[in-house]
DNA sequence: TATGAATGAGAGTTCATTCAT
DNA sequence: GATGAATGAACTCTCATTCAT
């Protein structure tokens, strides 16, 4: 309630955090614009304030996240010296773990309401298809780099990583409705098995040794 | 506005076919009562009168297209003879085509918001995974029969079918969504490309040859 | 639901009586034509084809258990010989015992109904004012009578009979409404006693004595 | 229509004043939200602002006056010496004119409307015997102070309150109701006679002379 | 006589948005 | 920058009433 006035580009990103947060719990159609200043410590007017319309905060809010989480991911990319444990780590925080509060679970619920949304705006459409093409380019990056260093075999870079992006886009939203059939860690195997398969790994390794 | 009466059941479903269309073209959100009783020629206090309230409308209009579609795929299915040519046309009935107007578009739709809606809704989500469970159950069983018949060669069926069910839903996301780097064309070549290796189809076909 | 079909004036009273309830049960304003013909086993609109109007059955179901208490109380009357006796029963007979379902409860609180909706509906009130001076009559007779046997002193009977049954309104009011500080027994007390003392009653029977 | 934003409680109290207005003219079933809206020249929403539910506000809104009518009246009472021209003065207030128009019996009216009401919400009920109990201590004050000045005989206080607070409000609502043989005349002649005598006031009054 | 189906006319309530302060 | 007050435009849901059967 009583929150010292920090101002404009802080204050517009609490906003946004708060909208984000706000959408993941309650779904894109049931966040009301109180909801959201409510849990930013600010009044509705000043959320209009930011904002100029309420579709403009959502459309925001829901690339807002997916931002945060490619950052995060790619900077612990650049801590990893071989391709193999990059791609490992791609998946790994692909995979949303079940808990209804974790983080990554809010990330999901997010990519979710954006492809909902992008159905008929194609505003948002454009931006999610701008946010996966970077997100499966980062794929096929690490792939031709561990082509290049030798720990991957042959394959088209490209087409594995619209099959690794789908095939993940495709579980984890079962591991996020909970389908009983499919946890986090069997997407997991699964994927992890996929690319092993695909990039021809075990073959390499054996070969290497 | 002038109707002859029609009996109740029938009525019922038209109304939820109404509804069905309506949703996949103004999205969950944006469905009003009046828009399904226009679309359906009736009085919005009639739809009322069918469904208690607005919510339990669209919880049944949501799986209601996804019903229809199964049972006609399933249809098609038992006229054909060999898994091969069965796969196939799983494959291909999944594969939206990009045309906005299409009916395969409009069940993409909807299939979408069920996944959004169930993010929340515990009875959707439920039937989601059911209705799921039952479209991958039906590609174990090809692939199974395929085997039995030496089509295919020897996977995990249910591995196999999670994979590629949860692949189809990855691209086609994308297709409808129309991101520019996956067509309708590129989405049917990865699957039938993944399901051919996977199943070892080549080297079968080979062997025989 | 399963009803053989009773005929015209038999089913109007059913339905009347049916009304009577509902209005008791929950209020007047929160009576709906389907509360009513599911308490008599009816359809919605075999209430309308009965009663023209909703306005009609509320106005004609309102005086409709008022006038069945009238009978019985004017007929258990006759069955008594001295005014007194007489007296004490109509008093005895406008206690409301305070149990939530009796039916004398029923009858006040269509009778509190009725006030209310006098306020602006003039039909309502005519026929309040009529039942009431019926009542009131009923009370001055006993007066007079036992006026004429001796048993009751000289008071204008008119006076008396406002005045005991206003007292009557005003008390029951408070029981039904259950006001803590006054409960059946004091009401009933303290309108004996008025009478007692209005009719000089003790003196007679002194003087008698 | 243009308004000038008034601050918070006093708005909150026109708007009280305005619902009060309302039910008494129309009665609290056919009380609408906009009606009070439109006589208290605000929006529907505004009222939705300050009372979050129509049922809050007309709860309200129905002690609402008798709370003013009361302080006016103790007003009054304490610029009066002798408990007799006290006690008469409560009993003229309490008596309706029979004008549809006047404040006194918009007062009656939203009286007749919280009994009615009290039949089913306790809320209601529980309030208005707080504000009967008031009343009558009032009264029984009134004639203790009667009592130790001389002027009155001795009466138990609380039986003649009850009793007369009783008769008032049975009388009152033959008055409101345009009951031909009720006038205002009748009703405060046949109160005030039933306070000579009990509090035998002419028996002092000569014994004094 | 009896009813299920159908509707129109509101009702309360919600909410994004505006604006004076 | 920040907000409380205010509103208009919807939207869902209710209900008396009608009518074909």
């Amino acid at each position: 309630m009583a929150r010292k006035p920090t101002y404009s580009k802080e204050r517009k990103q609490e906003i946004l955090e708060a909208a984000a947060k706000v959408i993941a719990e309650r779904g894109l159609c049931d966040t009301r614009i109180v909801d959201v200043a409510k849990q930013a410590g600010a009044s509705a007017a000043l959320v209009m304030y930011y904002f100029e319309s309420k579709d403009r905060l959502l459309t925001e809010a829901l690339t807002f996240t997916d931002d945060r989480f490619y950052s995060q991911t790619f900077n612990e990319l650049t801590n990893l010296d071989t391709a193999r444990e990059q791609l490992t780590l791609l998946i790994e925080e692909s995979c949303p773990t079940s808990l209804a509060d974790s983080e990554l679970a809010d990330d999901w619920a997010l990519w979710i309401e954006l492809w909902s949304r992008g159905l008929r705006d194609p505003e948002a459409a454009k931006k999610r298809a701008a946010l996966d093409r970077r997100w499966r380019w980062t794929i096929a990056d690490v792939v031709r780099s561990g082509q290049r260093s030798g720990e991957f075999g042959d394959v088209d870079a490209d087409e594995f990583s619209l099959h690794l992006a789908s095939l993940i886009d495709g579980l984890a939203l079962q591991v996020v409705l909970e389908d009983e059939e499919v946890t986090t860690e069997r997407m997991r195997e699964l994927c992890i098995d996929f690319a092993r398969r695909a990039l021809d790994v075990e073959a390499k390794a054996e070969m290497e040794a």
